[in-house]
DNA sequence: GTCCAGGTCTTCC
DNA sequence: GGAAGACATGGA
């Protein structure tokens, strides 16, 4: 919950509490599996499941990708059993158009001002702290600029009150995107203002599910520099025409992998 | 105080 | 079509 793909979830004592839509949810993982525990009783758990994307077997994923990659095994040891979410559309694409040139910690602080002010209030637990949920697309877009700009989000705000009135009068159809190829989605979703082929590939990723997309971001190209182009200076383009070559359908999961791996050793390094 | 962060857009050559 | 600068804010 703390790789960078979602900006909701919070570590606690217990574990990791989100929400997931407008449900409140607790994490705990054990060494059987995952405690989930939620507000009160339920016997459906499927929206859970697809979120965590239970389904998908790791091994076949690992398997698809280039063979003999020491790069890759080591990021795959260093994190075993991550898993990229299936996220809601909406919440994806506003939370990575609030992304650009800012620190993971300030995107978490952004999104969490959003829910706060805007978002609807959700059930928790007695003796939790109130939730709300992420403001649907009919809530921000009713915003003006300025009121959006008191969330700390600067220059992103026209941005995300573009995507917000198009979502909501129909020039962008989220859920249309879905049968669409990788490069029809990404054009769809690159014609809202502020959205460019980085945070396009994120949200079909996280969003959307799409294996092959490829978000090169500074964290990736520095990962990609190193391990395969010995360090050099290499263009942004050419990273990402080596990515949809070499990393094959499951491009996306090694670009997780990797990912999380860079950042985190950055971590550990800084802390000795 | 300075640098830079899960980028993108505009301007200028 | 590619380089350079602007854009808000705050963590490190």
């Amino acid at each position: 919950m703390g790789c960078g793909q979602t900006f909701v979830w919070q570590r606690d004592a217990h574990g990791w509490t989100g929400a997931i839509g407008r449900r409140w949810v607790q994490l705990e993982s054990c060494k059987t599996g995952i405690i989930a525990r939620r507000a009160a009783p339920v016997s459906d758990w499927s929206w859970l499941k697809n979120y965590l994307q239970t389904n998908v077997c790791l091994d076949d994923i690992f398997a698809a990708f280039p063979d003999d990659d020491l790069h890759l095994k080591a990021a795959i040891s260093a994190c075993r059993g991550m898993r990229l979410l299936k996220q809601d559309h909406w919440e994806c694409l506003a939370s990575f158009i609030l992304s650009s040139t800012k620190q993971i910690t300030q995107i978490h602080q952004v999104v969490s001002l959003l829910r706060q002010r805007f978002g609807s209030r959700i059930t928790v637990p007695d003796g939790f702290p109130t939730m709300s949920a992420f403001p649907t697309a009919e809530q921000i877009a009713r915003l003006d600029e300025a009121t959006l700009r008191e969330c700390k989000m600067g220059f992103r705000a026209p941005y995300l009150l573009d995507a917000a009135r198009r979502v909501v009068d129909g020039r962008l159809d989220l859920v249309r995107l879905e049968s669409l190829s990788l490069d029809e989605a990404r054009d769809g979703l690159m014609q809202v203002n502020g959205v460019g082929e980085k945070i396009a590939e994120c949200v079909l990723l996280y969003g959307y599910g799409f294996p092959d997309a490829f978000p090169v971001d500074v964290w990736v190209a520095r990962a990609l520099r190193e391990c395969y182009f010995r360090g050099r200076n290499v263009p942004l383009v050419k990273l990402r025409a080596f990515s949809a070559k070499y990393f094959g359908e499951q491009a996306g999961y090694a670009q997780q992998y990797l990912f999380h791996h860079i950042r985190t050793r950055g971590r550990a390094r800084r802390n000795h």
